[in-house]
DNA sequence: ACTGCTATTGGACGAATGCGCAATATCGTC
DNA sequence: GACGATATTGCGCATTCGTCCAATAGCAGT
């Protein structure tokens, strides 16, 4: 296979990892699956990582981390906090990927097994509740948020839509994806005080 | 080994399989760890149950199910619909078990890849959920709670319960196990129109 | 005591696992 | 064009996996 620079054939193993787990999960993705999307050897894969639990870990922080940007940079560019806050529902978890939201599921599962995964995935979910902690915060501070404990506050939302989504992704329950959005947007119109509907508008 | 009754084996394979599954988790417990849990030969396993898939499907049910049945139990007889959910609260995802909530966790990704495993999950849930709808409704009935749809506010504040959960077992996050009960209880009273610490003083 | 049923054994099977290492190929540099 | 550095190979190693099956052992009914 042709020789790439280290940082370039690191990126190729980490995006390699990413489309397998995208096809069969995060936990159930292996050395010889990810040099063989690649087309190369599998020990290559091992000359640039410690162990499979980097490798995962390093895949999966790499779409977490991106949807993470996504959401925080439109969430920035929104009109103020409720405009925000109505970002963040229309863009986590999104509704064209389950399998991204599958690899959260096999990460959490993992953290058990696996310190890398876990690691990342509690760092990624810290700013994910950081990251609406300060959008409730501003909100308080404008006015058009009520909360007593803005911490708790974004823990719950941030948990709602995860314990939503989990239900869509995990069973294909009765409940739909359109449901998560509307549910979690109503329950957080509940938490932050505003009136039925204010998110719907601002969204 | 001992001889046993078909029905008395099959109970003792699902016991040593959640043995195993209690201290390595569910995706980890293999065919050869519960037989040598069980102190028998591995081909037993087989003998009783179609696949692995199977075997896990059924301890996993076994655990969940018990939970859930106590759980209901104590609902059932609490005095009214406010203490039926605050002993909800107080028995959903017991303080004492990780582990047990860790093999959510496992049911939850694996569902994916295990056909068995993801049916009992889902009839599991919805389990839960009807639950929680039921005594909902009834506390509509009866003027002590207001929604204008008590199924998805059983969906809601089962999904909480399990997104702060998941926090806590999968990570060890700055949130703890009382930080869960508390949150959701007032996240509760505050979907289901009752005046904050009313949960608390029922509990 | 004998027989039939079946619970149980113990290992074979083929495939898969993460990881490591000597050999080889390919690049940039002089 | 040769050389040194290192990216890449390709397979070996030691386990582990789920599943299957012929052989064996233990119990119930006669």
């Amino acid at each position: 296979m042709a020789r790439l620079r280290p940082s370039d054939r690191r990126d190729a193993i980490v995006a390699a990892a990413l489309a397998v787990a995208r096809k069969k999960g995060l936990a159930a993705t292996t050395v010889r699956d990810v040099a063989a999307e690649m087309g190369t050897s599998s020990g290559l894969v091992h000359h640039y990582f410690e162990s499979m639990d980097e490798v995962l870990a390093v895949a999966f922080s790499r779409v977490a981390e991106a949807d993470l940007e996504r959401s925080a940079s439109e969430m920035a560019s929104s009109d103020g906090p409720v405009a925000a806050l109505a970002a963040f529902f229309r863009t986590y978890a999104p509704a064209d990927s389950d399998w991204a939201f599958q690899l959260w599921l096999d990460a959490w599962a993992e953290a058990a097994r696996r310190p890398a995964v876990q690691a990342t995935s509690r760092r990624l979910n810290l700013a994910w509740q950081a990251l609406l902690e300060g959008t409730i915060r501003a909100g308080v501070e404008s006015r058009v948020f009520v909360s007593a404990d803005p911490a708790a506050a974004a823990w719950r939302i941030l948990s709602l839509v995860d314990g939503l989504a989990l239900q869509v992704v995990a069973h294909g329950t009765t409940i739909g994806r359109d449901d998560v959005a509307r549910w979690a947007a109503g329950a957080a119109e509940l938490e932050l005080g505003m009136p039925p509907g204010t998110l719907a508008q601002s969204g």
